[in-house]
DNA sequence: ATTTGCAATGACTATTGCTCATGTTCTGGG
DNA sequence: CCCAGAACATGAGCAATAGTCATTGCAAAT
């Protein structure tokens, strides 16, 4: 008759919970469906009564699940404050947080992030290096940045690389070019056209390093700094661009432009952060991963969290 | 760099906390002192902290262990909470218990059990069946009591037996008694005492059943119903007594009376909770067997909770 | 009907939490 | 000073169990 409960089952609860399935539950948790499953057959056959209505979608709670969702909504974030708090005192409430960034989206999700991190971890120094760096992990060694987003995680000596999640790439065209009839783009489609990017190095242009290069392909182009603009000039047909499929939501669900995969089976692009090996297990840069990972789960639609 | 901290880990913290030291601890989450000293260990390499400071007694805790242990405080009864709570969705938020009580004593602790029980469960009605009863259990088969506090826990069809905790039975003497002088008193030394007792059958006097009947003895005999009686009459000289050792060590501590064991290794009783098979898993039944132990353990001296 | 998406189930596996046996350290007597 | 005893630490082994894999069952959608 002793109390079953655990951390974990509370956890499963609550993501159970905010994912509306054990399938997605599960993903989130890097757990399988059968775990979460069996967790919660567990936990329903101890308490003698269901915790979710079945058959529905999304999964709904019973009064009963309800409770222990509560208790898990109080208790979770209790628990992880006083773990900060012990990180605090093992390291000294002191540090920085120095961002730099390569990648001009980025900021969609990097400042809803910020605003979080800056509330648990009040005395760290944040900041933005300002400008765009070519590259961006040599100013961890020169001790100007603390963290690097990245696209492409090089292996190099010093250097940790920490998963922040993945989506695909969609290349965007005005809604009545000839291309939007193909149901995906290739390499060669591109060759006529003008294509429009950030003003940045071809290596940091995932369709040109991944895709137009390996087939020889050089269109024209133009840049702009700002992702609007960009699209306004798709939308005036004065070019094509490609971006991440969760950047420009916005504007496909107003059908501003088209968007369409490029190559068959899409084109992957990946975000890391990239730490001082040294510094890898500082509590507060750990934290501000997860909690860019939490922010752009639940904010940015269509991409995965990589890594365990 | 997964959150490795799970509930046990807190209960564990607490116990030792309120315990002192490891081994206390471990015999009352009924685990091995090596459990709570691995379990110590992983947590403190995992935090990279030290969470008690050893080679002290009792144990005192560090920051970080502060943090950690009140966190547990925090939780822990939270998590009681929710769970009655889920018992009451499941069974109901009435009942009854209606507590059978053979033994004099048993009111020092009782009554704040009740207390606390009342707290929790304020929709259960909460009796004490009056008057004390040969057999308290038949009470249960006939629905006049839900639960029977008894010494000796016959195996009886349809009843439960809850293990409350066990204790010794002392002698009491005048402090000027010459038996005083013997370190232990046997059967024998009663032959030619008056034995003061409550007033029930001797079956339910665990001196006489275990060790005057045994040996055939049968001291003169005079009987009073309040604890307090039998400590004036044993101080002034009218006979000797056998009583819980902890109902009266606040009359030991004051030198009211003397106390000696009762044969050598000294005559233990335990107390346990007869309740019916079918309610046994009554959430409030259970709850209220869990009140009694935790009073019990942290108010009364030198008894050992019993069962696990 | 067939497919598709999700949950349930059961057998198997890997983990890990616990115990047991032993080692180490500290303390208080003799 | 040494020894006994009481505490915590440690390592090996075992047993419980959390998790996976493969499959089945069940709806809803096509």
């Amino acid at each position: 008759m002793q109390s079953l409960l655990e951390l974990r089952h509370l956890k499963t609860l609550a993501a159970i919970r905010d994912a509306g399935s054990l399938t997605r539950a599960a993903e989130r948790l890097f757990l399988t469906q059968s775990a979460l499953s069996h967790q919660l057959r567990q936990l329903e056959e101890h308490y003698g009564l269901p915790l979710f209505a079945r058959k529905t979608a999304p999964l709904k709670l019973t009064p009963a699940g309800d409770k222990l969702v509560q208790l898990a909504d109080h208790l979770l974030p209790m628990i992880a404050n006083a773990e900060r708090d012990i990180a605090k005192l093992r390291e000294g409430e002191a540090g920085s947080l120095r961002i730099a960034v390569e990648c001009h989206t980025c900021f969609d999700w990097l400042m809803p992030a910020m605003d979080t991190f800056r509330e648990r971890w009040p005395e760290v120094e944040l900041d933005i290096v300002s400008g765009f760096h070519a590259d961006p992990v040599q100013l961890l060694f020169e001790d100007r940045a603390d963290l690097a987003i990245v696209s492409v995680p090089e292996a190099e000596a010093g250097i940790n690389h920490l998963p922040l999640f993945a989506y695909d790439m969609v290349a965007l065209l005005a809604r009545d070019h000839p291309l939007a009839a193909k149901p995906h783009l290739d390499a060669a489609d591109f060759a006529d056209e003008t294509l429009i990017t950030y003003p940045v190095p071809d290596d940091m242009l995932d369709l040109v390093r991944q895709v137009l290069k390996p087939a020889g392909i050089n269109p024209k182009r133009r840049t702009t700094e700002l992702t609007v603009a960009i699209l306004q000039l798709v939308a005036s047909r004065r070019g094509v661009a490609a971006l991440p499929g969760w950047s420009v939501q916005h504007y496909l669900e107003r059908d501003y432009v088209a968007a369409r995969p490029i190559t068959p089976g899409g084109l992957r692009a990946e975000l890391n952060a990239a730490v001082l090996q040294d510094r890898a297990g500082t509590a507060y840069l750990q934290d501000f991963v997860a909690i860019v990972r939490e922010v752009c789960v639940s904010e940015l639609p269509g991409i995965q969290l990589t890594g365990a």
